[in-house]
DNA sequence: GGGTCATTTCCTGATT
DNA sequence: AAATCAGGAAATGACC
């Protein structure tokens, strides 16, 4: 708790944070708070819903900031949770959690709940240089926005497809019971795979030549004529619903 | 150190 | 026109 309140208190609470970041934030390249990822899944929708606890912590933080609120007064062991856990919270939850900050908190999420894109305040309190070097009290965040497990691509990719609630529309099953899926975001699953390969270079074009490999292995199966289309072959295990 | 494996990188050319 | 697909060839990095 201490660390916490500490943590908080680093940040400069007598100017205000528009004092101090830059006006134009097109132009301001977002920092690498969390490293390998790039730009260009920073500019995709990101609602609360797909946030990291990692992310969870840093809004935390911006509002306790903007408001000027005493950290003290925050039970911050009830935000060790991600984005998906975090939109669960009820009015009542906040309020137990933050006290007279709760209705402040709950009114905010649900704004940014309902937006569409990337709001000039989200990018605000994501790219703020006031947060870099402030350490997460929670353990590292999980891989954004599925949590794969798998060492190789095709159980990475697998592994995406059986997290439908935080997949975020990168992946998409065609047809479940025939293990057949398309990509919809292609380079952002690249990007994915990049970051747990410790490679920020990695693109579709690449990770696709790797998946074409996998047709002589038989971990996929050649689906012709549709583009962004596999299908899982007799070698790739874990992905049907009588499985596991 | 050598060999294998699973990609990664690069490329040329075809297709959508 | 841009994105995607097809594979060959070679390079790379992890692992045994």
């Amino acid at each position: 708790m201490v660390r916490h309140t500490t943590c908080i208190m680093s940040i400069p609470s007598t100017a205000s944070i528009e004092s101090q970041l830059p006006t134009t934030w097109s132009s301001y390249p977002c920092p690498d708070m969390m490293p390998g990822y790039t730009s260009r899944l920073w500019s995709q929708d990101y609602k609360p819903q797909y946030w990291s606890k990692y992310l969870v912590w840093q809004w935390l933080q911006q509002m306790v900031d903007m408001h000027q609120i005493d950290a003290a007064s925050i039970h911050f062991q009830n935000f060790d949770v991600d984005g998906r856990q975090l939109c669960s919270m009820t009015y009542q939850d906040f309020t137990r959690a933050t006290g007279t900050m709760g209705p402040i908190l709950y009114q905010s999420l649900n704004e940014l709940k309902w937006s569409g894109t990337l709001t000039h305040w989200t990018k605000l309190f994501m790219c703020s240089p006031l947060l870099i070097d402030l350490p997460c009290p929670f353990p590292e965040p999980s891989i954004y926005p599925a949590d794969p497990q798998g060492t190789h691509l095709w159980e990475f990719i697998r592994d995406i497809l059986l997290n439908p609630e935080r997949n975020a529309g990168l992946l998409k099953w065609e047809d479940r019971t025939d293990g057949v899926f398309r990509f919809l975001k292609s380079e952002d699953v690249a990007q994915l795979w990049g970051k747990k390969k410790n490679n920020s270079t990695m693109t579709y074009e690449k990770l696709s030549r790797a998946m074409r490999y996998y047709y002589k292995r038989e971990i996929l199966e050649h689906v012709d004529g549709r583009r962004l289309v596999y299908k899982f072959g007799k070698n790739a295990q874990g992905w049907r619903l009588s499985e596991k």
